[in-house]
DNA sequence: ATGAAAGCGCTAACAT
DNA sequence: ATGTTAGCGCTTTCAT
């Protein structure tokens, strides 16, 4: 492999030079570039990126954690982070935590190694205690999932209005027995609840405490939640949820067991995926902006790089809306 | 940031001592290694990644080349890679190329840079000739898509065979008049279908050339075809695709314009994802081991990384099977 | 079992 | 506009 200073002997210039020339500095001569260039092409040369990092302190790399990619909402998400990062020449690393505490925290790692300048968390698996010690670190950033404790900047949709209005829609379609199943692990799950709850109140209806469901989020979860409500007594006849998947799987379901949707069952999705128009019905939604809250996290993450006092509490909300299909 | 030196200094031993407890070198007396992990707390030392790799040359990281994450194939077959990268201390770098030649180039360029120790293609965008020219840079692997030329090793599936199975599937349910709506543009297509005409072939059947649909790869695309077809005045009652999102957008399609699956036109997907089992009806596909093919090629990989001189051409097959749903 | 010293490949301050 | 030089933080021979 060559290196740069073979291209300075090749080139009969200096390292210097040749590196003036590799960052496009200014005040090179055209002569001299050309040599360089020349000499670089017969060299094949390509300069060593882990010697880059090392001197400049820099990555230009920015970790994204993840839960699993095979959940469709994270690619959308990533979509969004990239394409700013690249604008900006930035590359990302793409992390998957597999919702497991042990991994996201050597994923924080990256930071403290200096294998990456900055990190995105979209969910969150660890207490916030043990997440805050990363502050000094290095620019975090929350996107998607937070926490209300977090002193990082963080980027999110208003969970608590998203439920409340897709909880609503329901309401004003004529129901007034709703099971809830949306999740209440993390703080997201909770304003779920919370907005879902303030339009039941709103509305003066009741919440029977067997038809919340807080653990669900796959389409097996969705299946599985349908099965134990067609065994109640009293059974609900709308269902909200907290991902497309869980509403698809509990479809599924519905028609596994022959019932129907929305007649016997409305149900009620969240992301606005892909998924959502093909299931049959076809599925009410909330729309998440997912690509839009990506692009914002990384204009806010190459901010906080450019200036890295300005690492203060900040918080964005992005809008959300209901998107209405037949499933309700 | 503490570096070794630090550490060295406050445990009151070498850098070299400190060095080899990080390694886990043998012959470090116990009393010292206590020394260098009581200093190493105290300081919050961790050791600078870009040292090490510039130091030992290695990266532990392998380049992964996607077209796109938001195609649900290739989160399944990172998972599979990922799963044995892991398991011997290395990560990947996913990278989209969004079917942009420049981009893929550009992502070539991590080998030479040395940002990664290896690389795989799970889709290509340029000639061979262009990308064998990297042959040099380190390993090299096609996983999924391949090329006859490659004098790399290739871990695939039997796209021929699968195609065959899929469309003897069609014909043996009774259809005469089958179109083809797989993709060519790459090498994995052109065996698709010449799989699909082996079928064909073999049962004295014909193809009208305005039935073979080369470019479709998307939900939108399969609407587009269903479309198209429907225009016909001599239409096809059984269609072949190259992945369950084309075979969902036609289904999705014919829904829209009250055509009946499978009695007007049957579908038969690629892939088996779980939107196969989603729709309605359900859809029969060629089920692809998708995750096996990650793991095996994360091996080849592996060997290759140890064995510098063993990266001649290779070429690994895996089965595949036609999944009997409700669409054909 | 431990330390001294060289060097991985690069950039940037300083000097000219 | 170009060159000289120091040093980023680490590992690894070599010596003891």
């Amino acid at each position: 492999m060559a290196t740069i200073e073979d291209v300075a002997k090749r080139a009969g210039l200096s390292r210097s030079t040749v590196s003036r020339v590799i960052n496009h500095h200014p005040y090179v001569s055209e002569k001299k570039k050309k040599l360089v260039y020349d000499a670089m092409k017969e060299l094949e040369y390509h300069p060593n990126s882990s010697a880059q990092r090392l001197r400049t302190q820099k990555t230009d790399t920015i970790a994204v954690l993840v839960p699993r990619l095979t959940n469709p909402f994270f690619p959308f998400l990533i979509e969004g982070l990239e394409m700013i990062a690249v604008e900006y020449g930035f590359q990302l690393l793409i992390c998957q935590t597999h919702q497991d505490k042990e991994k996201e925290l050597n994923f924080l790692n990256l930071l403290q190694t200096k294998q990456v300048d900055g990190l995105i968390f979209t969910s969150i698996e660890n207490d916030w205690e043990t997440i805050a010690t990363y502050k000094e670190c290095g620019p975090i950033i929350l996107c998607n999932e937070y926490r209300s404790e977090a002193t990082f900047p963080v980027v999110r949709l208003d969970q608590v209005k998203g439920s409340y209005l897709g909880t609503r829609h329901l309401i004003e379609k004529g129901h007034k027995k709703i099971a809830y199943c949306g999740g209440t692990a993390s703080e997201l799950g909770i304003d779920r609840e919370k907005g879902f709850r303030k339009a039941i109140n709103e509305f003066s209806l009741e919440v029977r405490e067997e038809w919340v469901f807080r653990d669900p989020y796959s389409i097996d979860c969705g299946k599985r939640v349908l099965r134990e409500i067609q065994v109640m007594e009293d059974r609900p006849t709308a269902i909200f949820t907290g991902s497309d998947e869980i509403a698809a799987g509990i479809i599924k379901q519905a028609k596994t067991l022959g019932v129907k949707i929305p007649e016997e069952i409305a149900v009620i999705g969240f992301d606005d995926q892909p998924i959502a128009e093909l299931m049959e019905p076809t599925l009410t939604t909330i729309r998440q902006p997912i690509k839009e809250m990506g692009q914002k996290t990384m204009e806010v993450m190459l901010s906080m790089l450019n200036n890295p006092s300005g690492n203060e509490k900040q918080i964005i909300e992005l809008p959300i809306q209901v998107i209405s299909r037949e499933s309700v």
